[in-house]
DNA sequence: GCAAGTGTGCGAAAATATTCGCATAAGGAA
DNA sequence: TTCCTTATGCGAATATTTTCGCACACTTGC
């Protein structure tokens, strides 16, 4: 648990990764633009820089500018959250979490899904989880 | 979204409200207990009085000590919590994030959990979403 | 060439968070 | 009573975060 790296960010750095990490990428105006309330786009540059420095984030030149991508990839980033939420408000209870996450999302599952979905549970069931998907 | 609340707190009151959160209810001893790289315990009854002041928890006094707990119900928080994790990480895809869920949570289901999951899949699928619990 | 627009790099002030020590109160045991 | 233990309250040093301005580089259009 207490993945080494999402732990210790600051309020700014915290809110900034998850910029990046919604985005997928990022410029410092992409992340401005998606912040809700936004310091100057000089102290976002700023903390990209610094997060960069920490080993957060690494950047690719686009042109002209900075594009900035997690060094860790989302997934994990994913499954650390996720881990967290799950034992900090459910205390690991996946099926309220679950549940929970339906209520949340206030949107009809398709057939399809409701399907794939169905399967991961059968797979749950009585036997270990595998990789499901490519 | 950006619940008032959650979104503005410093790297250490996070942590306390995420130790209180998970504990339900805490003293400035069991919360330094829980905490992985934990301050003294004078740093964390001052975290704790400042929490309070800003309105994010309140105590009640029990025999001796006080014992915290948090004004926004944990029920609040947890969907804030997991919105928040599904739009950052799972880009509001909830067949995902119910994947990641199962997958991180290497617990084998009970039929029983089994099925009433499936219940609740069958509820989201056409027909929208109802309090499912009491 | 030269100005305007858009970027980055750097340094350092200002604001906050974080730390903890010391004084004090109350209960229980000797 | 007196001492020890366990609490709280307060104040303030220290550390960190957060903020941003200014200088310099490169491209584009006149």
């Amino acid at each position: 648990m207490t993945n080494p790296l999402t732990h210790r960010l600051s309020r700014r750095e915290r809110q900034i990764m998850d910029a990046i990490y919604a985005l997928g990428q990022a410029s410092a105006n992409d992340v401005l633009e998606r912040m809700e309330d936004p310091p100057s786009y000089s102290s976002v540059r700023k903390l990209l820089a610094i997060l960069e420095e920490k080993g957060h984030l690494r950047h690719v030149q686009d042109k002209q500018k900075y594009v900035y991508l997690p060094t860790q990839p989302r997934q994990n980033a994913a499954r650390s959250a996720i881990k967290q939420v799950l034992q900090t408000f459910f205390g690991g209870n996946v099926e309220t979490a679950v549940a929970t996450l339906f209520s949340e999302a206030d949107m009809e599952l398709t057939d399809e899904q409701a399907a794939r979905l169905s399967a991961l549970i059968d797979e749950a069931t009585g036997r270990e989880t595998e990789e499901p998907n490519p």
